[in-house]
DNA sequence: AAGGCATCCGTAAACGTTTACGGTAGTATT
DNA sequence: AATACTACCGTAAACGTTTACGGATGCCTT
């Protein structure tokens, strides 16, 4: 099809090892000569054949993310991930790495798809997020001896490196909160899968309650599927409770906006009928009364990701701080009105 | 690292020839060989390298799609590009071939993101969403030689394969409608930027103004973001124009919740106030009142898409219909209430 | 003037596959 | 029994790079 160094080589009565040296920007190479082959290099259009530099050099120069495609991108918090995106996007131009999204069927299991993938040698390093609390793509990415790091943490440990959002934080803050505004009855929102974010929220939240003398009631986890949509469910499950809650705290950044659909139906104003904390999500800004809202630096948190996977990696060793890191990633509450209402004595 | 073909020849006490044919299944190996080889392929852990692969056989076994993470994947309808990925992955699966999305920065020319990626070689063909009136990439690929498909015309015509949705029949539907209902005044929504979707929407809509003896108010050409608070800022621009449209069309499917919100806060209910017409999304059938709205099929369309892209391909030319296919995709019109609006004789 | 050194470049092997070709058996055909 | 065919397998070249090694040239040192 195209030209190759060879092609380039002929064209310039070189060898094609002077070439790729000069290409390459090696140092034995006469500066002239250098230039000389980068404009014919750009005068012929070359470009290196990527198969043929990988099998050499045993490494392609990508990072792969993996998701799920059936489970929303967007569900699970619209901008969350392409925040995230952003930020290891960014460390990954310092070392002209470039990111690709392994986007995982809903229906085929996402350790055969992973397996897939990963056999074609795609990428050098691979993210993989949504971590489960038993997640088997953990042991396989390590069995594997593929670097990889986890945008949450997960009870399957292979050592990896890791960053999490500070669920124990958020949940405490918020319970605390709430608590200290005379609730009782507060509902919890939790995925509908084995997500290992709903465990930890789940667990800390339960703690923040005994602190203060309470029990989180069962009935009072209310599971969600983490789109618009869901928020919608949730408040018509909360509203259909026996004795409702005085307050809901929403573990997912899209839940808001649907929740606040479902109460004004229903006549339910946020911040006078029900208290409400949520999340930061593209649409939290604008809701009315303003959300009360956990938010993170999530650009910030990709560059952190992604700055854990290089440095697990041996070939950038050197230049990333040495030792699997694992971080967990503060959250801050920011004041809204959503959280106002004050439950009787 | 692991263990290679030839590895697995030596302990096989064969030659690397045979022991590739029987894992490619070719004809002229023992059955019985076969067997063996595939048996200790699966014990030793072999797993081919698919840089060697690729470099021998020219083809990477992956299709990539392109999108930009500046503009936010969700932003773009939501569960729009989940449903075109289900649908292209599906045709994909029938030839053992994989899926991965390339997410251009937001901060970088999205023409040089794309001749990166192509000079990796990171896949055997190419589809690019969002389409622009004028798109370099659409050059770019032809002069290059990769196959590929655009999700949405152009002016840019390389004699490529492509599928778009039907924006004509859906700006025809639209207005007819509410012209039908006595609507004089009907704003659209544009996008902000060169999409071509925005031109062929626009164009349209004009067309079918005059077919009923009207002429559109430049000033109703509303342009907006594609999401949740774009929506919402088209209600704003919308309530503050000097004479209020009767009706309004939303074109992309973020909008409409967003939209509903800020008539809302103003007391301007959709259906009794005014008649709003837009796109499914996750949200629209939870909207209330329930919202009239265009549906496609977009697992379908993904479908289409990829066999468009597939029939391009030299190698898929047996099993698809030749010839460059280009497909304007129907839209549908669903019955909802927020068009009930009749505007005064 | 002979040796040493630096600079630049060519040679060739290697990365892990695939595949056209030829070779060796064994079996069937005349 | 010579021939022809089939079934299976090994050999080796090729894909497009990178890179260790060595060779050639010219300059500087003694």
């Amino acid at each position: 099809m195209s030209i190759g160094i060879k092609g380039l080589a002929e064209h310039l009565n070189l060898s094609i090892g002077t070439v790729s040296r000069a290409l390459n920007d090696r140092p034995d190479v006469n500066p002239e000569t250098r230039k000389r082959v980068g404009e014919a290099a750009l005068a012929l259009g070359y470009v290196p054949n990527q198969s043929g530099r990988s099998l050499r050099r045993g490494q392609t120069g990508v990072i792969a993310f993996m998701m799920e495609t059936g489970h929303e991108i967007t569900g699970q918090g619209d901008a969350f991930f392409m925040s995230i995106f952003d930020g290891v996007q960014t460390v990954l131009g310092r070392h002209h790495l470039d990111l690709v999204a392994l986007l995982c069927p809903s229906d085929e299991d996402a350790g055969d798809y992973l397996k897939r993938m990963v056999s074609r040698g795609i990428a050098d390093g691979i993210i993989i997020s949504s971590t489960k609390r038993i997640d088997p793509r953990i042991d396989f990415l390590a069995s594997r001896g593929v670097p990889f790091v986890t945008l949450g943490r997960s009870s399957t440990d292979a050592g990896q490196p890791w960053i999490d959002i500070d669920f124990e934080a958020m949940a405490r803050q918020a319970i605390d909160r709430l608590v200290a505004r005379g609730h009782e009855r507060i509902a919890v929102t939790v995925p509908d899968d084995d997500a290992n974010l709903g465990h930890v929220f789940l667990d800390s939240a339960r703690q923040a309650h005994s602190a203060h003398g309470l029990v989180l009631d069962p009935e009072l986890a209310l599971p969600f599927r983490p789109n618009e949509a869901g928020g919608y469910a949730v408040a018509g499950r909360l509203l259909a409770l026996p004795e409702r809650p005085t307050a809901v705290v929403l573990l997912n950044p899209s839940l808001a906006a649907g929740l606040y659909r479902g109460l004004s139906e229903a006549g339910v104003r946020p911040g006078r009928d029900i208290a409400v904390i949520g999340r930061e999500s593209p649409q939290s800004p604008y809701l009315s009364p303003s959300l009360t809202r956990f938010r993170e630096d999530l650009f910030g948190c990709g560059m952190a990701l992604c700055e854990a996977l290089l440095a697990s990696m041996p070939r950038y060793a050197d230049i990333y701080p040495t030792g699997t890191i694992r971080r967990i990633w503060p959250t801050e509450l920011i004041d809204g009105e959503s959280d106002a209402f004050r439950a009787g004595r």
